[in-house]
DNA sequence: CGAGCGCTTGACCGGCGTCAACACCCGTGG
DNA sequence: CCACGGGTGTTGACGCCGGTCAAGCGCTCG
């Protein structure tokens, strides 16, 4: 698993509790925002979206996370979830209870190193949504955005989102997204894969990446 | 110390090695992004902002570290940085090998809870940043900018920096920068504190809020 | 006193937001 | 099988916020 791949035989006897295996439909919310934690997940199939309301009551949409992250990783510190977690996709994740972490990052040097790495993806990821995908002209974020989304097995396909969620993620509204992908289609930087504007194939990766 | 408060006489017993207490002037680089680490900082005085170049060679300023904050956290997963770190005032920070801080993290449970608790601090400032100040309107942000940086001892009080580091931690112009901080003073809602732009009084932190 | 830097202010313009209409897909139910 | 309706995406017209370019001001330091 995730956090769990090089534990030896002795780690692994030290884990009392079972761990869930759980799978979220669609749009399921993980845990809200200030929530108290029971767990940490870690995604194994799917996307989810990390989620704060704002002052003024609209939704922001901090970064998404992939299969290989830990959703709710803030929890192993305070017992709250910071943020909201919901499912972009159908997905599937394992729910570990926070006594097992505190008690194997104390016990197990390989488990210990394993949730470092992991807190500093997750910072790396936050400071990479920020000063990557929320700066410049809407053009530059919504082509960062569909490189950033690109497949694991087929870079050259990407997979994005509602125009609405793409909002919220790179602080436009949904008109300006939906213009400024008509526009990278219309200049041959995109191909649509299907109808419902969610699949796009990327023909030319370095024209994108130079906006 | 910052990260060492609560280590009891066993603890420090095992730090073998002399720690620096550093002083930075004004726009003094820690350390540059991407660059190998020797050691984390604790900032004791003054504030740091760390920043990244994007790919079309701006710059933009994730967030501002306070006295408290660890300054390259991430070098004890990666012994890298992951961002530039430039002194904003004249500062004071100790700087701690990455060995001794893998090595009582390792043994003691103290320092292991602590460090957990300034990753979560981490985390939770960048997403701060990006859900906070660099949503909305420019009024907003800079509102949201004062509002951030009230003084600790004296709220009423704010210190803000050169329009040119606003407009890279807001993503704005410092054309810009400069209209709503002049805007924010014409209605009233900051007053001057002194002639160089630096420092205002917040006579209503309500009104401020509810923009 | 003059040079230089940072801050402010003005005029103008372009990009993005706003509001609205329309197209398209896909349910459901007649 | 088709009619209908709602949700999502697209496109257009228009206005405003913020970017651009430029001038001027005030402080600091030689």
């Amino acid at each position: 698993m995730v956090l769990f791949s090089d534990l030896n035989e002795h780690d692994f006897g030290q884990i009392h509790t079972p761990i869930d295996d759980l799978a979220y439909a669609l749009d399921a919310v993980l845990f809200y925002e200030g929530e108290q934690a029971l767990g940490v997940f870690t995604l194994r199939k799917g996307l989810v979206k990390l989620v704060r309301s704002t002052a003024d009551g609209r939704e922001r949409i901090v970064r998404v996370l992939r299969p290989g992250d830990v959703i709710g990783i803030e929890a192993l510190a305070t017992s709250h979830y910071d943020t909201e977690a919901v499912a972009l996709t159908d997905i599937s994740a394992c729910r570990i209870p926070l006594s097992v972490l505190h008690h194997l990052s104390a016990h197990s040097p390989r488990l210990h190193l394993r949730l470092m790495q992991k807190w500093q993806h997750a910072l790396k990821d936050a400071d990479d949504w920020l000063a990557e995908l929320n700066f410049g002209s809407a053009r530059q974020r919504v082509a960062g955005l569909a490189l950033k989304m690109r497949d694991a097995e087929q870079p050259q396909n990407t997979t994005l989102f509602s125009r609405q969620d793409m909002g919220a993620m790179l602080d436009l509204k949904l008109e300006t997204v939906s213009r400024e992908i008509s526009a990278l289609v219309r200049d041959g930087l995109l191909e649509p894969l299907d109808k419902s504007g969610r699949r796009y194939r990327i023909p030319n990766e370095k024209k994108l990446l130079s906006l």
